[in-house]
DNA sequence: GTACATTAAATGTAGGTACATATATTTGCA
DNA sequence: TGCAAATATATGTACCTACATTTAATGTAC
């Protein structure tokens, strides 16, 4: 089997916890490079997939460009000129919302829906990525271990 | 614990698969933020750092820039730019190779190599990040389970 | 109620990514 | 040898990211 030192033809890690780290960075861009490869036909960047998943995920209710931001993945991504460039599409909608002026409301359009039907049977799931390799117990094991990894304080 | 639901604020996943790969997709944007951080006061991107650790790792033997790209993260970065950047600040030299005058041999220089250890003190190892709420062994279990997910076939 | 701080979103800019294309060199084959 | 195909790197372009600044609306102190 490929291991992480073979993929970046690096013989040697300092330590099992420098080898992780850039495990974890690598198999995060093979799962970007799969995802960008199905969206690609659909003239569609990740974070503006993210973004319309975000919304669908809303079953309807608005969300404000702040409320998006909060829920990338990429925090620092420019939530606003994302949603320019659905809007332009007509995939999702903007409106300024009535009780803070400042905010704006963003939902998912019909055409936004649609287009994520048929991206559904197209974008490979992560448990189909997955789940032949991993049993459920691993899966949650690694979740685990993940959020461990990302809070100072040890729990059991 | 802050699991991966609180931090995205998403209740449920369809799966835990699907949380999984959002949880190693967070995961790494967490990594790369924490470092961005740590390079902010160098003036110094993610991937000029990746390539600079990169040429020290060759020991002062050169690689030619596809070379560089194999063993970056990010495949597709653009190595030629990357070290465009680099030259100009002189981290880092460039000369065609003799051998194959379509390729070009770069190596770290002086300045590269010392900017590099003063950073060994200030960018965070993933050991300094990991170890306390991880085991040795749970991170050489992790890495068997992360490899395992990008390869096909199963195997002990 | 005006003045100042705060907040939400948009915008400007530099560098990076993704991808197509261009340029130069080498290889392979008729 | 001659010339097309292959290879290594560089360049052009559109979009994205990181981050500072701007604009507009709201909150708060006086």
């Amino acid at each position: 089997m490929k291991s992480i030192g073979d993929e970046i033809q690096q013989s040697e890690f300092s330590d099992v916890y420098q080898q992780l780290g850039i495990n974890i960075l690598f198999t995060a861009a093979w799962f970007g490079e799969k995802n960008r490869l199905a969206l690609k036909d659909y003239d569609l960047s990740l974070p503006q997939y993210n973004v319309l998943r975000i919304l669908r995920g809303q079953k309807g209710k608005a969300i404000t460009v702040a409320g998006l931001c909060e829920r990338m993945i990429d925090k620092s991504s420019n939530a606003s000129r994302i949603v320019d460039k659905l809007e332009t599409r007509k995939l999702v909608s903007r409106r300024v919302c009535d009780k803070d002026r400042r905010q704006v409301d963003v939902v998912i359009t019909e055409k936004g829906t649609a287009l994520l039907e048929e991206l559904d049977e197209k974008v490979p799931t992560f448990k189909a990525i997955m789940s032949k390799q991993l049993s459920n117990k691993d899966a949650e094991a690694l979740n685990f271990a993940l959020d461990q990894i990302r809070n100072k304080q040890t729990m059991k």
